[in-house]
DNA sequence: GATTGTGAAAGTGTTCACAGCG
DNA sequence: CGCTGTGAACACTTTCACAATC
Protein backbone atom coordinates (compact mmCIF):
# COMPACT_ATOMS: atom_id res chain seq x y z
CA UNK A 1 0.00 0.00 0.00
CA UNK A 2 2.88 2.17 -0.74
CA UNK A 3 1.85 5.19 1.99
CA UNK A 4 5.30 5.45 4.05
CA UNK A 5 6.90 7.94 1.12
CA UNK A 6 7.54 11.19 2.60
CA UNK A 7 3.96 13.13 2.79
CA UNK A 8 3.99 16.98 2.43
CA UNK A 9 3.96 19.54 4.95
CA UNK A 10 0.07 19.57 6.82
CA UNK A 11 -0.72 16.51 5.90
CA UNK A 12 0.84 14.90 8.92
CA UNK A 13 -1.90 14.10 11.24
CA UNK A 14 -4.22 12.36 8.83
CA UNK A 15 -5.10 9.45 10.62
CA UNK A 16 -6.67 7.77 7.23
CA UNK A 17 -4.12 8.63 4.51
CA UNK A 18 -4.75 5.79 2.74
CA UNK A 19 -8.48 7.33 2.00
CA UNK A 20 -6.78 10.10 0.06
CA UNK A 21 -4.37 8.10 -1.91
CA UNK A 22 -6.30 4.78 -2.29
CA UNK A 23 -8.45 4.69 -5.73
CA UNK A 24 -11.19 3.19 -3.29
CA UNK A 25 -12.07 6.75 -2.25
CA UNK A 26 -15.15 5.86 -0.23
CA UNK A 27 -13.97 3.13 2.79
CA UNK A 28 -11.00 2.34 4.68
CA UNK A 29 -10.20 -0.69 3.93
CA UNK A 30 -7.65 -1.82 7.01
CA UNK A 31 -5.89 -4.91 7.25
CA UNK A 32 -8.54 -7.50 8.39
CA UNK A 33 -5.89 -8.84 10.77
CA UNK A 34 -6.56 -5.47 13.02
CA UNK A 35 -10.19 -6.00 13.25
CA UNK A 36 -11.17 -7.55 15.79
CA UNK A 37 -13.85 -10.28 14.86
CA UNK A 38 -16.14 -8.97 17.44
CA UNK A 39 -16.65 -5.72 15.81
CA UNK A 40 -17.50 -7.63 12.03
CA UNK A 41 -19.78 -10.21 13.60
CA UNK A 42 -21.28 -6.54 15.16
CA UNK A 43 -21.29 -5.25 11.96
CA UNK A 44 -23.66 -8.00 10.24
CA UNK A 45 -26.05 -7.15 13.40
CA UNK A 46 -25.85 -3.19 12.37
CA UNK A 47 -26.80 -3.91 8.82
CA UNK A 48 -29.91 -6.44 9.56
CA UNK A 49 -30.77 -3.69 12.10
CA UNK A 50 -30.80 -0.84 9.68
CA UNK A 51 -32.44 -2.83 6.95
CA UNK A 52 -35.53 -3.40 9.82
CA UNK A 53 -35.33 0.29 10.34
CA UNK A 54 -35.34 1.12 6.28
CA UNK A 55 -38.53 -1.68 6.08
CA UNK A 56 -39.96 0.74 9.00
CA UNK A 57 -40.01 3.90 6.58
CA UNK A 58 -37.26 5.18 8.80
CA UNK A 59 -34.71 7.49 6.79
CA UNK A 60 -32.57 7.99 9.87
CA UNK A 61 -31.03 6.83 13.14
CA UNK A 62 -28.50 7.22 15.78
CA UNK A 63 -25.44 4.96 17.69
CA UNK A 64 -27.65 4.93 20.52
CA UNK A 65 -31.05 4.05 18.46
CA UNK A 66 -29.01 1.46 16.79
CA UNK A 67 -27.75 0.49 19.98
CA UNK A 68 -30.69 0.28 22.21
CA UNK A 69 -32.31 -2.03 19.72
CA UNK A 70 -29.58 -4.23 19.81
CA UNK A 71 -28.34 -4.44 23.25
CA UNK A 72 -25.23 -2.42 22.76
CA UNK A 73 -24.48 1.40 23.62
CA UNK A 74 -23.98 3.91 22.02
CA UNK A 75 -20.15 4.46 22.70
CA UNK A 76 -19.58 0.79 21.33
CA UNK A 77 -21.39 1.64 18.07
CA UNK A 78 -19.73 4.40 16.96
CA UNK A 79 -16.37 2.91 17.84
CA UNK A 80 -17.07 -0.16 15.40
CA UNK A 81 -17.98 1.97 13.00
CA UNK A 82 -15.34 4.24 13.16
CA UNK A 83 -12.48 1.09 12.49
CA UNK A 84 -13.85 2.00 8.72
CA UNK A 85 -14.41 5.67 8.18
CA UNK A 86 -16.42 8.30 8.65
CA UNK A 87 -20.36 7.61 8.26
CA UNK A 88 -22.00 9.93 10.60
CA UNK A 89 -23.75 13.28 10.49
CA UNK A 90 -23.05 15.24 13.45
CA UNK A 91 -26.23 16.39 15.03
CA UNK A 92 -28.52 14.18 12.47
CA UNK A 93 -27.13 10.79 13.18
CA UNK A 94 -26.68 7.97 9.99
CA UNK A 95 -28.52 7.97 7.21
CA UNK A 96 -29.64 4.53 6.76
CA UNK A 97 -29.56 3.99 3.42
CA UNK A 98 -25.94 5.03 3.36
CA UNK A 99 -24.70 2.80 6.32
CA UNK A 100 -26.55 -0.16 4.64
CA UNK A 101 -24.29 0.78 1.49
CA UNK A 102 -21.02 1.32 3.37
CA UNK A 103 -21.29 -1.37 5.80
CA UNK A 104 -22.27 -3.87 2.87
CA UNK A 105 -19.02 -2.73 1.04
CA UNK A 106 -17.00 -3.43 4.20
CA UNK A 107 -18.74 -7.14 4.80
CA UNK A 108 -17.76 -7.63 1.14
CA UNK A 109 -21.79 -8.34 0.13
CA UNK A 110 -21.90 -4.90 -1.97
CA UNK A 111 -21.58 -8.20 -4.90
CA UNK A 112 -23.51 -11.69 -5.59
CA UNK A 113 -20.73 -14.04 -3.70
CA UNK A 114 -21.15 -18.14 -5.56
CA UNK A 115 -21.72 -20.41 -2.82
CA UNK A 116 -21.30 -24.42 -3.22
CA UNK A 117 -23.51 -26.55 -0.78
CA UNK A 118 -21.73 -30.17 0.06
CA UNK A 119 -24.12 -32.66 1.45
CA UNK A 120 -27.54 -32.98 0.89
CA UNK A 121 -28.80 -34.37 4.06
CA UNK A 122 -31.55 -32.87 6.52
CA UNK A 123 -29.39 -29.78 6.98
CA UNK A 124 -28.06 -29.26 3.46
CA UNK A 125 -31.68 -29.49 1.97
CA UNK A 126 -32.43 -26.61 4.47
CA UNK A 127 -29.76 -24.80 4.07
CA UNK A 128 -31.06 -24.94 -0.29
CA UNK A 129 -34.60 -23.98 0.50
CA UNK A 130 -33.49 -20.82 2.97
CA UNK A 131 -34.27 -17.61 1.51
CA UNK A 132 -31.92 -15.32 3.89
CA UNK A 133 -28.94 -16.37 1.82
CA UNK A 134 -30.27 -14.48 -1.56
CA UNK A 135 -31.68 -11.74 0.31
CA UNK A 136 -28.08 -10.94 1.43
CA UNK A 137 -26.71 -11.65 -1.55
CA UNK A 138 -25.44 -14.84 -1.40
CA UNK A 139 -26.21 -17.21 -4.75
CA UNK A 140 -26.05 -20.91 -3.64
CA UNK A 141 -25.52 -22.46 -7.14
CA UNK A 142 -24.51 -25.86 -6.94
CA UNK A 143 -24.69 -28.85 -4.24
CA UNK A 144 -22.95 -31.87 -3.93
CA UNK A 145 -23.63 -35.61 -2.43
CA UNK A 146 -22.49 -39.20 -3.06
CA UNK A 147 -25.91 -39.96 -3.09
CA UNK A 148 -27.13 -41.68 -5.98
CA UNK A 149 -30.47 -41.37 -5.37
CA UNK A 150 -30.13 -37.18 -5.34
CA UNK A 151 -27.31 -36.79 -7.65
CA UNK A 152 -28.65 -35.74 -11.19
CA UNK A 153 -31.68 -34.12 -9.13
CA UNK A 154 -32.44 -30.47 -8.61
CA UNK A 155 -33.20 -29.23 -5.04
CA UNK A 156 -35.03 -25.89 -4.29
CA UNK A 157 -33.90 -25.55 -8.01
CA UNK A 158 -30.43 -26.41 -7.12
CA UNK A 159 -28.91 -28.97 -8.98
CA UNK A 160 -26.98 -31.99 -7.27
CA UNK A 161 -23.13 -33.16 -8.05
CA UNK A 162 -21.54 -36.03 -7.58
CA UNK A 163 -19.13 -35.36 -5.08
CA UNK A 164 -16.69 -36.44 -7.76
CA UNK A 165 -17.09 -33.98 -9.56
CA UNK A 166 -16.06 -31.40 -6.67
CA UNK A 167 -13.25 -29.69 -8.32
CA UNK A 168 -14.43 -29.68 -12.19
CA UNK A 169 -17.44 -27.97 -11.24
CA UNK A 170 -16.19 -25.34 -8.74
CA UNK A 171 -14.11 -23.86 -11.51
CA UNK A 172 -16.32 -24.36 -14.11
CA UNK A 173 -19.08 -22.24 -12.02
CA UNK A 174 -16.49 -19.78 -10.46
CA UNK A 175 -17.32 -20.68 -6.79
CA UNK A 176 -15.49 -18.70 -4.07
CA UNK A 177 -17.53 -19.81 -0.96
CA UNK A 178 -18.24 -23.47 0.29
CA UNK A 179 -20.73 -24.72 3.08
CA UNK A 180 -19.77 -28.11 4.59
CA UNK A 181 -22.80 -29.77 6.19
CA UNK A 182 -21.69 -33.57 6.20
CA UNK A 183 -21.00 -36.28 8.96
CA UNK A 184 -18.36 -34.91 11.31
CA UNK A 185 -16.20 -37.71 9.67
CA UNK A 186 -16.20 -36.65 6.49
CA UNK A 187 -16.12 -33.00 7.09
CA UNK A 188 -12.03 -32.44 7.04
CA UNK A 189 -11.53 -34.96 3.75
CA UNK A 190 -14.43 -32.71 1.80
CA UNK A 191 -13.27 -29.32 3.46
CA UNK A 192 -9.46 -30.31 1.68
CA UNK A 193 -11.13 -30.62 -1.66
CA UNK A 194 -13.04 -27.61 -1.13
CA UNK A 195 -9.89 -26.14 -0.69
CA UNK A 196 -7.93 -27.89 -3.56
CA UNK A 197 -10.57 -26.76 -5.73
CA UNK A 198 -9.66 -22.99 -4.70
CA UNK A 199 -13.10 -22.28 -2.26
CA UNK A 200 -11.53 -19.37 -0.19
CA UNK A 201 -13.70 -19.14 2.33
CA UNK A 202 -15.94 -22.14 4.75
CA UNK A 203 -18.64 -22.48 6.38
CA UNK A 204 -18.73 -25.55 8.41
CA UNK A 205 -21.81 -27.22 10.15
CA UNK A 206 -20.15 -30.14 11.10
CA UNK A 207 -19.08 -30.61 14.59
CA UNK A 208 -15.37 -30.78 14.49
CA UNK A 209 -12.66 -28.35 14.23
CA UNK A 210 -11.32 -28.63 10.65
CA UNK A 211 -7.56 -27.47 9.62
CA UNK A 212 -7.44 -25.02 6.54
CA UNK A 213 -4.44 -23.51 5.09
CA UNK A 214 -3.61 -19.56 5.66
CA UNK A 215 -5.17 -17.69 3.41
CA UNK A 216 -8.91 -19.98 3.56
CA UNK A 217 -11.24 -18.21 6.07
CA UNK A 218 -13.60 -20.53 8.37
CA UNK A 219 -16.33 -19.73 10.36
CA UNK A 220 -18.12 -22.93 12.28
CA UNK A 221 -21.65 -23.64 13.05
CA UNK A 222 -22.26 -26.33 15.70
CA UNK A 223 -26.41 -26.69 16.50
CA UNK A 224 -25.45 -28.45 20.15
CA UNK A 225 -23.12 -26.25 21.27
CA UNK A 226 -25.56 -22.91 20.49
CA UNK A 227 -28.10 -24.92 23.06
CA UNK A 228 -25.23 -25.71 25.45
CA UNK A 229 -24.74 -22.12 25.74
CA UNK A 230 -28.41 -21.30 26.80
CA UNK A 231 -28.02 -24.35 29.01
CA UNK A 232 -25.26 -23.76 30.55
CA UNK A 233 -26.98 -19.90 31.56
CA UNK A 234 -30.24 -21.56 32.41
CA UNK A 235 -28.59 -24.58 34.67
CA UNK A 236 -26.53 -21.74 36.70
CA UNK A 237 -29.44 -19.18 36.74
CA UNK A 238 -31.33 -21.93 38.53
CA UNK A 239 -28.60 -22.91 40.68
CA UNK A 240 -27.82 -19.49 41.68
CA UNK A 241 -31.03 -17.30 41.32
CA UNK A 242 -29.27 -14.11 42.87
CA UNK B 1 -24.10 -18.16 49.08
CA UNK B 2 -23.58 -17.25 52.73
CA UNK B 3 -19.48 -17.82 52.98
CA UNK B 4 -18.99 -14.31 54.29
CA UNK B 5 -19.09 -15.46 58.22
CA UNK B 6 -16.36 -15.68 60.45
CA UNK B 7 -13.49 -18.18 58.73
CA UNK B 8 -11.80 -20.77 61.55
CA UNK B 9 -7.91 -20.65 61.51
CA UNK B 10 -6.02 -21.44 58.16
CA UNK B 11 -8.61 -21.91 56.23
CA UNK B 12 -7.76 -18.38 54.85
CA UNK B 13 -6.10 -19.34 51.20
CA UNK B 14 -8.57 -21.13 49.92
CA UNK B 15 -10.08 -19.70 46.99
CA UNK B 16 -13.10 -21.74 46.65
CA UNK B 17 -14.16 -22.26 49.82
CA UNK B 18 -17.69 -22.66 48.91
CA UNK B 19 -16.36 -26.02 47.02
CA UNK B 20 -16.41 -27.36 50.68
CA UNK B 21 -19.41 -25.65 52.02
CA UNK B 22 -21.50 -26.62 48.96
CA UNK B 23 -23.14 -29.87 49.28
CA UNK B 24 -22.41 -30.24 45.57
CA UNK B 25 -19.11 -31.66 46.13
CA UNK B 26 -17.48 -31.62 42.89
CA UNK B 27 -17.74 -29.05 41.20
CA UNK B 28 -17.99 -25.10 41.51
CA UNK B 29 -20.60 -23.46 40.45
CA UNK B 30 -19.90 -19.34 40.47
CA UNK B 31 -22.46 -17.07 39.76
CA UNK B 32 -23.13 -17.13 35.81
CA UNK B 33 -22.68 -13.03 35.26
CA UNK B 34 -19.26 -13.83 36.11
CA UNK B 35 -18.28 -16.14 33.79
CA UNK B 36 -17.39 -14.50 30.13
CA UNK B 37 -19.77 -16.11 27.56
CA UNK B 38 -16.33 -16.99 25.67
CA UNK B 39 -14.88 -19.04 28.13
CA UNK B 40 -18.26 -20.86 28.18
CA UNK B 41 -18.48 -21.51 24.10
CA UNK B 42 -15.03 -22.88 24.52
CA UNK B 43 -16.13 -24.87 26.90
CA UNK B 44 -18.62 -26.51 24.02
CA UNK B 45 -15.62 -27.06 22.06
CA UNK B 46 -13.67 -29.13 24.79
CA UNK B 47 -16.28 -31.30 25.28
CA UNK B 48 -16.67 -31.98 21.55
CA UNK B 49 -13.02 -32.57 21.15
CA UNK B 50 -12.59 -34.50 24.21
CA UNK B 51 -15.24 -37.10 22.90
CA UNK B 52 -13.59 -36.99 19.91
CA UNK B 53 -10.38 -38.32 21.60
CA UNK B 54 -12.33 -40.92 23.46
CA UNK B 55 -13.36 -41.92 20.28
CA UNK B 56 -9.80 -42.06 19.06
CA UNK B 57 -9.03 -44.62 21.98
CA UNK B 58 -7.01 -41.70 24.02
CA UNK B 59 -7.38 -42.11 28.05
CA UNK B 60 -6.21 -38.80 28.80
CA UNK B 61 -4.87 -35.39 26.98
CA UNK B 62 -3.41 -32.53 28.01
CA UNK B 63 -4.28 -28.74 27.77
CA UNK B 64 -1.38 -28.62 25.28
CA UNK B 65 -2.95 -31.21 23.07
CA UNK B 66 -6.72 -29.91 23.96
CA UNK B 67 -5.52 -26.29 22.95
CA UNK B 68 -3.38 -27.07 19.58
CA UNK B 69 -6.23 -29.06 18.02
CA UNK B 70 -8.42 -26.30 18.78
CA UNK B 71 -6.17 -23.36 18.02
CA UNK B 72 -6.02 -21.78 21.19
CA UNK B 73 -2.75 -22.10 23.80
CA UNK B 74 -2.54 -24.19 26.60
CA UNK B 75 -3.08 -21.55 28.92
CA UNK B 76 -6.00 -20.53 27.88
CA UNK B 77 -7.06 -23.83 28.26
CA UNK B 78 -6.06 -23.93 31.54
CA UNK B 79 -7.22 -20.98 32.78
CA UNK B 80 -11.06 -21.39 31.42
CA UNK B 81 -10.92 -24.75 32.72
CA UNK B 82 -9.93 -23.25 36.43
CA UNK B 83 -12.99 -21.14 36.65
CA UNK B 84 -15.07 -24.24 37.32
CA UNK B 85 -12.37 -25.93 39.70
CA UNK B 86 -9.54 -28.27 39.23
CA UNK B 87 -9.95 -30.93 37.04
CA UNK B 88 -6.60 -31.97 36.06
CA UNK B 89 -3.38 -34.16 37.31
CA UNK B 90 -0.20 -32.88 37.09
CA UNK B 91 2.65 -34.17 35.17
CA UNK B 92 -0.29 -36.59 33.85
CA UNK B 93 -2.42 -33.67 32.44
CA UNK B 94 -6.32 -34.92 31.93
CA UNK B 95 -8.11 -37.94 32.43
CA UNK B 96 -10.63 -37.53 29.28
CA UNK B 97 -13.34 -39.06 30.59
CA UNK B 98 -13.30 -37.28 33.88
CA UNK B 99 -13.22 -34.31 32.56
CA UNK B 100 -16.04 -34.89 30.07
CA UNK B 101 -18.21 -35.56 33.03
CA UNK B 102 -17.12 -31.99 34.72
CA UNK B 103 -17.86 -30.21 31.75
CA UNK B 104 -21.50 -31.82 31.00
CA UNK B 105 -22.02 -30.77 34.62
CA UNK B 106 -21.05 -27.21 34.11
CA UNK B 107 -23.23 -26.66 30.75
CA UNK B 108 -26.01 -28.29 32.48
CA UNK B 109 -25.93 -31.42 29.98
CA UNK B 110 -25.54 -34.05 32.58
CA UNK B 111 -29.06 -34.75 32.01
CA UNK B 112 -31.38 -34.61 29.09
CA UNK B 113 -33.46 -31.09 28.09
CA UNK B 114 -36.94 -31.34 26.76
CA UNK B 115 -37.12 -28.96 23.59
CA UNK B 116 -39.54 -27.79 21.48
CA UNK B 117 -39.49 -26.30 18.07
CA UNK B 118 -41.68 -23.72 16.76
CA UNK B 119 -41.77 -23.59 12.71
CA UNK B 120 -41.68 -26.71 10.73
CA UNK B 121 -40.33 -24.72 7.25
CA UNK B 122 -37.00 -25.33 5.51
CA UNK B 123 -34.90 -25.46 8.52
CA UNK B 124 -37.39 -26.10 10.95
CA UNK B 125 -37.68 -29.44 9.14
CA UNK B 126 -33.76 -29.31 8.84
CA UNK B 127 -33.61 -28.99 12.98
CA UNK B 128 -35.90 -32.20 13.41
CA UNK B 129 -33.72 -34.89 11.77
CA UNK B 130 -30.50 -33.30 13.26
CA UNK B 131 -28.78 -35.98 14.87
CA UNK B 132 -26.32 -33.89 16.96
CA UNK B 133 -28.98 -32.68 19.55
CA UNK B 134 -29.97 -36.23 20.82
CA UNK B 135 -25.95 -36.74 21.27
CA UNK B 136 -25.70 -34.19 23.05
CA UNK B 137 -28.44 -34.47 25.16
CA UNK B 138 -31.47 -32.27 23.95
CA UNK B 139 -34.68 -34.00 23.03
CA UNK B 140 -36.06 -32.38 20.75
CA UNK B 141 -40.22 -33.66 22.29
CA UNK B 142 -43.01 -31.69 20.10
CA UNK B 143 -42.92 -29.04 17.34
CA UNK B 144 -45.53 -26.18 16.46
CA UNK B 145 -46.86 -25.00 13.29
CA UNK B 146 -49.76 -22.76 11.85
CA UNK B 147 -50.23 -24.73 8.54
CA UNK B 148 -53.03 -27.24 8.72
CA UNK B 149 -51.13 -29.55 6.37
CA UNK B 150 -48.28 -30.45 8.98
CA UNK B 151 -50.34 -30.18 12.15
CA UNK B 152 -51.04 -33.77 13.22
CA UNK B 153 -48.52 -35.64 11.48
CA UNK B 154 -45.24 -36.79 12.69
CA UNK B 155 -41.96 -35.65 11.48
CA UNK B 156 -39.04 -37.20 11.87
CA UNK B 157 -40.62 -39.00 14.40
CA UNK B 158 -41.59 -36.03 16.15
CA UNK B 159 -45.53 -34.68 16.79
CA UNK B 160 -46.63 -31.23 15.12
CA UNK B 161 -48.99 -29.56 16.80
CA UNK B 162 -51.29 -26.01 16.03
CA UNK B 163 -49.23 -23.00 17.44
CA UNK B 164 -52.12 -22.21 19.61
CA UNK B 165 -51.91 -25.18 21.42
CA UNK B 166 -48.11 -24.05 22.49
CA UNK B 167 -49.00 -23.34 26.42
CA UNK B 168 -50.58 -26.13 26.85
CA UNK B 169 -48.38 -28.23 25.42
CA UNK B 170 -45.41 -26.92 26.34
CA UNK B 171 -46.84 -26.99 30.28
CA UNK B 172 -47.82 -30.48 30.04
CA UNK B 173 -44.90 -31.97 28.39
CA UNK B 174 -42.47 -29.71 30.99
CA UNK B 175 -40.59 -27.85 28.03
CA UNK B 176 -37.81 -25.55 29.28
CA UNK B 177 -35.90 -25.01 25.77
CA UNK B 178 -37.20 -23.49 22.70
CA UNK B 179 -35.92 -23.31 19.26
CA UNK B 180 -37.47 -20.45 17.20
CA UNK B 181 -37.30 -21.32 13.11
CA UNK B 182 -40.20 -18.39 11.98
CA UNK B 183 -40.22 -15.64 9.70
CA UNK B 184 -38.13 -13.19 10.84
CA UNK B 185 -41.66 -10.98 11.22
CA UNK B 186 -43.57 -13.49 13.61
CA UNK B 187 -40.52 -14.23 15.60
CA UNK B 188 -41.28 -12.23 18.30
CA UNK B 189 -44.10 -12.87 18.89
CA UNK B 190 -43.47 -16.74 19.19
CA UNK B 191 -40.67 -15.73 21.40
CA UNK B 192 -43.07 -14.27 24.01
CA UNK B 193 -45.48 -17.15 23.75
CA UNK B 194 -42.66 -19.48 24.59
CA UNK B 195 -41.81 -16.96 27.58
CA UNK B 196 -45.23 -16.68 28.86
CA UNK B 197 -45.02 -20.77 28.59
CA UNK B 198 -42.03 -20.79 31.04
CA UNK B 199 -39.51 -21.85 28.43
CA UNK B 200 -36.11 -20.53 30.40
CA UNK B 201 -34.08 -20.78 26.89
CA UNK B 202 -34.32 -19.82 23.67
CA UNK B 203 -32.64 -20.67 20.40
CA UNK B 204 -33.69 -18.19 17.69
CA UNK B 205 -32.52 -18.64 13.98
CA UNK B 206 -34.45 -15.66 12.90
CA UNK B 207 -32.86 -12.77 11.36
CA UNK B 208 -34.19 -10.60 14.02
CA UNK B 209 -33.14 -9.45 17.85
CA UNK B 210 -36.02 -10.74 20.13
CA UNK B 211 -36.68 -8.73 23.38
CA UNK B 212 -36.62 -11.21 26.11
CA UNK B 213 -37.08 -10.79 30.17
CA UNK B 214 -34.20 -11.12 32.26
CA UNK B 215 -34.07 -14.68 33.53
CA UNK B 216 -35.06 -15.70 30.18
CA UNK B 217 -31.42 -16.62 27.87
CA UNK B 218 -31.45 -16.45 24.24
CA UNK B 219 -28.76 -17.34 21.82
CA UNK B 220 -29.25 -16.21 18.14
CA UNK B 221 -28.13 -18.14 14.90
CA UNK B 222 -28.07 -16.19 11.94
CA UNK B 223 -26.89 -17.97 8.81
CA UNK B 224 -26.12 -15.07 6.62
CA UNK B 225 -24.24 -13.83 9.34
CA UNK B 226 -21.87 -16.61 9.45
CA UNK B 227 -21.55 -16.09 5.93
CA UNK B 228 -20.77 -12.45 6.18
CA UNK B 229 -18.02 -12.90 9.03
CA UNK B 230 -16.48 -15.31 6.13
CA UNK B 231 -16.74 -13.09 3.00
CA UNK B 232 -15.17 -10.19 5.23
CA UNK B 233 -12.16 -11.57 5.59
CA UNK B 234 -11.80 -12.36 1.93
CA UNK B 235 -12.74 -9.47 0.70
CA UNK B 236 -10.77 -8.16 2.97
CA UNK B 237 -7.74 -10.31 2.00
CA UNK B 238 -8.22 -10.40 -1.81
CA UNK B 239 -7.87 -6.37 -1.41
CA UNK B 240 -4.90 -6.48 1.38
CA UNK B 241 -2.92 -9.65 0.66
CA UNK B 242 -0.03 -8.88 3.23
C1' DG C 1 10.32 -34.90 33.01
C1' DA C 2 5.82 -33.63 32.32
C1' DT C 3 1.93 -30.94 33.22
C1' DT C 4 -1.19 -28.36 36.12
C1' DG C 5 -2.87 -24.06 38.46
C1' DT C 6 -2.12 -19.33 39.09
C1' DG C 7 -0.29 -14.70 40.22
C1' DA C 8 1.61 -10.96 37.54
C1' DA C 9 2.35 -8.74 33.01
C1' DA C 10 0.87 -7.70 28.62
C1' DG C 11 -2.54 -7.02 25.47
C1' DT C 12 -7.39 -6.01 23.86
C1' DG C 13 -11.78 -4.34 23.99
C1' DT C 14 -15.30 -1.24 26.10
C1' DT C 15 -16.97 2.81 28.21
C1' DC C 16 -16.54 7.57 29.47
C1' DA C 17 -16.69 12.16 28.58
C1' DC C 18 -16.17 15.95 25.83
C1' DA C 19 -14.47 18.86 21.81
C1' DG C 20 -16.20 19.83 17.46
C1' DC C 21 -19.57 20.07 14.08
C1' DG C 22 -24.02 20.61 11.63
C1' DC D 1 -29.13 21.58 20.80
C1' DG D 2 -28.09 16.77 19.29
C1' DC D 3 -25.04 13.63 17.80
C1' DT D 4 -20.63 12.03 16.04
C1' DG D 5 -15.77 10.78 16.50
C1' DT D 6 -12.12 10.00 19.63
C1' DG D 7 -8.36 10.25 23.23
C1' DA D 8 -7.96 8.68 27.78
C1' DA D 9 -9.56 5.71 31.60
C1' DC D 10 -11.12 1.58 32.72
C1' DA D 11 -12.28 -3.31 32.49
C1' DC D 12 -11.58 -7.52 30.83
C1' DT D 13 -8.96 -11.37 28.55
C1' DT D 14 -4.93 -13.68 27.23
C1' DT D 15 -0.30 -14.93 27.71
C1' DC D 16 3.77 -15.60 30.40
C1' DA D 17 6.42 -17.85 33.58
C1' DC D 18 7.13 -20.59 37.44
C1' DA D 19 6.18 -23.02 41.99
C1' DA D 20 3.82 -27.13 43.12
C1' DT D 21 2.76 -31.81 42.01
C1' DC D 22 2.80 -36.46 40.20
Amino acid sequence: MGVTRPVPLGSLHLTHLVVILSDDSSTFRPNPNSIPGAVVSRLSLYLRELQHLIADGKETTSSSQLGRRLGFTDAQVRKDLAHFGHFGHPGIGYRCDELITAIRKILGTDREWQVALVGVGNLGRALLGYRGFAQQGFRLVVAFDTDEEKVGTRIEGVEVCHLSRLGEVLLEKQIELGMVAVPAVDAQEVTDELVKSGVSGIVNFAPVTLKVPEGVSMVGVDLARELEQVTFTVANKLANPD
